[in-house]
DNA sequence: GGAAAATTGTCACAATTGTTACATTTGAAG
DNA sequence: CTTCAAATGTAACAATTGTGACAATTTTCC
């Protein structure tokens, strides 16, 4: 079964018959990847979109001293970074790793530009793209100005929860400690304290809420 | 003197005469507020663009305590939140005040697209908007990314000083704290640190660097 | 130039988080 | 069912940052 590229959400809601006349008005490559693969590097000048059509990638971000701080996972199909391609200073912010082999469509930036002229369907799929990724990016950054590390996990908890009140975490300690930029026996000490609290129960990834109220107190301290 | 659209950057480089054109073939309103005005309220639909043209606003944000959080200060010309008219989830992240008397252009969403659609220079325009907005919040997300406060202090002291060794603090300490997420005497304290080290002298906002190398270095630690 | 406001320097102590280390438990592979 | 690697619980101590407070200095505004 050959991937066909209406199945990424920037072409969702396209005509095949359409879709092909799209296709023959504008330029692109295809590339592929083994798995762990550098496939964008930090700083690297962003002036194309990448469609992820298989596979999946790792986005990471580098400090000086080599460290890395793994920012988000992403499975394809998916575009990377498309709130990156327009703008001035237009670098990628991370590092993307393949996690798998992978295949990507690249388009030159110039062709999108044809492309939202040609459709404008692609165009509204393009921005609501956008709009996630900045939402994304300012969900994230809320999650940092929480004060403690307990008042990150306890949002956590409540968005994982949603009307449950017992779940399993889909996370180990390790990613929810890399998610939040904080070594992993803060997040067992923090997750030991709300035990002891009575907010909830937790043993190793079952989670059980005892007290609502408490757990979304927690959340502004 | 009357206050010209085309002022705004989603304006700018447009024709007089085209800019003419466009605005009668678009529906859009005027709206004032006095100052101290609820504008947006966190979680409504963000279902039009809101232009500032006079006077300023700030953000906040409500967490489930009640408790409000400044997290920006924005005044005319600018757009308000341009990258969530578009996307599945909608909603305005923030509460919206106005910080003194305010006049706004209010775009629907059915009319923005139409502008995209007659306008190229427009379109590249917003979509430049929402670049920079997504390279701002991902620049403030590296920042919570290094490790202690004096890496994050010295990676911006790099930045600030460009090519030059001596210069002053565009900043308040207040003001650095805050972008960093950090108390006030604790950005104080670092800078204390980074001068008993002789990588530094300041003294209140003038900075003189004594030594670039162990300034590069102290971005990593 | 002088008064008021804002900013900065500085301190002691509290609170949080990092580090390292090791025992225990779980989950996955035979 | 065993075995083993990974994940988790837990502890002691180190390091960093927060808090609150106050004095000193600078900046702003008249």
């Amino acid at each position: 079964m050959e991937f066909h590229l209406t199945n990424i959400p920037l072409f969702s809601g396209i005509e095949e018959s359409e879709f092909d006349k799209l296709l023959s008005s504008v330029v692109f490559q295809r590339r592929n990847y083994p798995s762990e693969s550098m496939v964008v590097s930090q700083g690297e000048e962003c002036n194309r979109l990448l469609v992820l059509t298989e596979g999946a990638v790792k986005g990471e971000m580098i400090s000086p001293t080599g460290k890395s701080l793994k920012i988000e996972d992403m499975e394809s199909p998916t575009v990377l970074a498309p709130a990156f391609v327009f703008g001035k200073n237009n670098r990628f912010p991370v590092t993307i790793i393949s996690t798998s082999a992978v295949k990507f469509v690249v388009i030159p930036r110039a062709e999108l530009l044809k492309l939202f002229q040609l459709n404008k369907t692609v165009l509204q799929n393009f921005l609501a793209m956008i709009s996630s990724r900045a939402q994304f990016l300012s969900e994230k950054l809320r999650f940092h100005s929480f004060k403690s590390l307990k008042a990150k996990l306890a949002f956590f908890l409540v968005n994982e929860a949603g009307d449950q009140d017992s779940f399993r975490l889909k996370h180990s300690q390790n990613e929810l400690a890399e998610l939040f930029g904080v070594a992993r026996p803060s997040v067992g000490r923090a997750f030991l304290l709300m035990q002891e609290e009575g907010i909830i129960d937790i043993r190793y990834k079952q989670v059980k809420i005892l007290n609502r109220e408490k757990l979304t107190d927690a959340c502004g301290e």
